[in-house]
DNA sequence: GAAGATGCGAGCAAGACGGTCGTATATCCG
DNA sequence: CGGATATACGACCGTCTTGCTCGCATCTTC
């Protein structure tokens, strides 16, 4: 499974939205719903939250919405998800006995340590990734025809190709 | 939270505690689920699962258990939480109409082909990870005393190491 | 044939997840 | 002012997943 969850990808699909529009002083919760079928009521919610921590700014009253209260290309994608999801652990045991439910093997789990070092290497690759690069992503099929000539996000390419 | 589940986690974990007795033939999932403090018949039911995709052997009867049916060294965590958890995907929807219930935005999910890239990283990251790994991981607190002189594996270091 | 082990399906309680509703509040415009 | 449009926020709810148990059948050794 290891999936994220619906709010994640629907919050990363408003700021890649609004990323896309910048001309736009603001967008409404409803126009961006709209624009991909997700319940407006829903999406409203998950962009109150990214406001909140800071990644958007918001504006009520008529023509209010939202704005990106930073520049696109310095959002990642591990920010918004950790903002909607909360912080992600790849071992079912969170690493304190903090607020979380600590599982009860927190001292067998043998597993626990080797893995939050992938747990790391994922942060890590999420934290490579902005809303800006998601913007000039283009779809496979069109990719290997794309002309190659200083990509957007040199960084990001260069995380991806060294693991596959 | 893009967490694994217990059961991967488990499996994980009586993979490990196998390649760390390799002298005894079988270990039962009683033997083993004692040892961690894990529910027998849930790990009962996890280690038919591995079973059944060929990872472990089995053998009933009395004195009987589970054995890898590989080298510690041949078997990727990608298998084992393949074969528990289901394919991974991080983004909610999956790729294909298929078995799983494809959320009713394919066509507008505009994030969905960037982040499978993220994907398959995810994926190839634990393909490098080996049971035998598992078995060699020191704790943190200890690993910066360790003699770094040949590693058991030297692609799981770079690997992670080339993230942080 | 009894004991100890796997194999397998059904079932179940708690929690997460996706989504809704209602209401309060802020802002703009006429 | 007052209505229209927007955010802010909390409560609620149905459904699915997760973790786990139970029961029973089957296999194997002593």
């Amino acid at each position: 499974m290891l999936r994220l969850t619906k709010k994640a990808d629907y919050g990363l699909m408003a700021l890649k939205f609004l990323a896309e529009h910048p001309e736009v002083h603001s967008q409404s919760a409803k126009d961006i719903a709209e624009a991909y079928g997700i319940p407006p009521q829903l999406l409203a919610k998950i962009l109150q939250r990214l406001t909140k921590v800071g990644l958007l700014r918001s504006h009520a009253g008529i023509n209010g919405g939202y704005s990106l209260s930073r520049d696109a290309r310095t959002i990642t994608a591990f920010e918004v998800i950790h903002a909607i999801d909360g912080p992600l652990f790849i071992t079912s045991c969170g690493p304190k006995t903090g607020s979380s439910r600590s599982c009860d093997l927190v001292d067998s789990c043998t597993i626990k340590e080797p893995l939050s070092r992938v747990n790391e290497s994922i942060s890590e690759l999420l934290r490579a990734i902005r809303i800006a690069d998601l913007v000039d992503a283009v779809p496979f099929d069109r990719r290997t025809h794309a002309k190659t000539g200083q990509p957007k996000s040199a960084q990001f390419d260069r995380q991806l190709v060294s693991l596959s």
